[in-house]
DNA sequence: TATTTATATAACCAGATTGTTATTTAGTAT
DNA sequence: ATACTAAATAACAATCTGGTTATATAAATA
């Protein structure tokens, strides 16, 4: 019951889905996702670790950066995972997302 | 985004989870379900109301009562729903509440 | 109509959540 | 080793959530 109230808790943010949608596209840095989102660096870095924690993201070292990319280890995220990822395709505001995604330079971003 | 958030925080609850694997079984009234999570009458409802909201639930009147059961409107509740049935099946605490349920006189539960 | 009773709502409190800024940690490169 | 930079963590404030008790509402019955 906890790992099922758990996996749909850190399914249960606007932010947290707008991450997941923008990581269906590709394997991204947290300082991208902030800047995508709007947010700063911190937040989104809480809730990659939530995430992760449930099984529904991983990361990789890449150099500077840590990449993060969906990859559920659990079953039931996994399940889940396959119809958000088509759920989100249709929606507002990953389209715009996406469209900010398209114009992002990981170098130009991050490194100040 | 708006609507598959509220889906997943409608589902981002033990005792909400509670609820909907006790309605996999049959139609209850709210008296029954607050006695079978150990929780008020007013806290059940309002899980209630959040759950109808989504999509997820239907209620009728019952003579006295008013009777809750599970009936997706809304396609992703649907879906989400088919899963979550087969998840809480397995479940140890849903176990735990069907056996309480089995118990549950209506008549002798709520008439005081 | 008046009474009874199941359910809904209001008001309140404690704890969780999510954002922020400031700081620490860890990996890269000079 | 030292300097640099992305990411993680800590500490804090504002908001949300879910429980409670008290009260209002609405349906059934006498």
């Amino acid at each position: 019951m906890k790992e099922i109230e758990h996996l749909f808790k850190s399914l249960a943010d606007k932010n947290r889905l707008r991450i997941l949608g923008l990581l269906s596209k590709r394997k991204m840095c947290v300082c991208e996702l902030a800047y995508c989102l709007g947010v700063t660096q911190p937040s989104v870095s809480r809730h990659l670790k939530r995430m992760k924690k449930v099984g529904l993201i991983q990361d990789e070292q890449d150099g500077f950066w840590t990449n993060y990319f969906i990859k559920c280890e659990d079953r039931k995220a996994k399940i889940i995972m396959e119809y958000l990822r088509k759920w989100l395709k249709e929606d507002k505001i990953t389209v715009l997302d996406f469209r900010k995604l398209n114009k992002v330079n990981r170098t130009k971003l991050c490194c100040k």
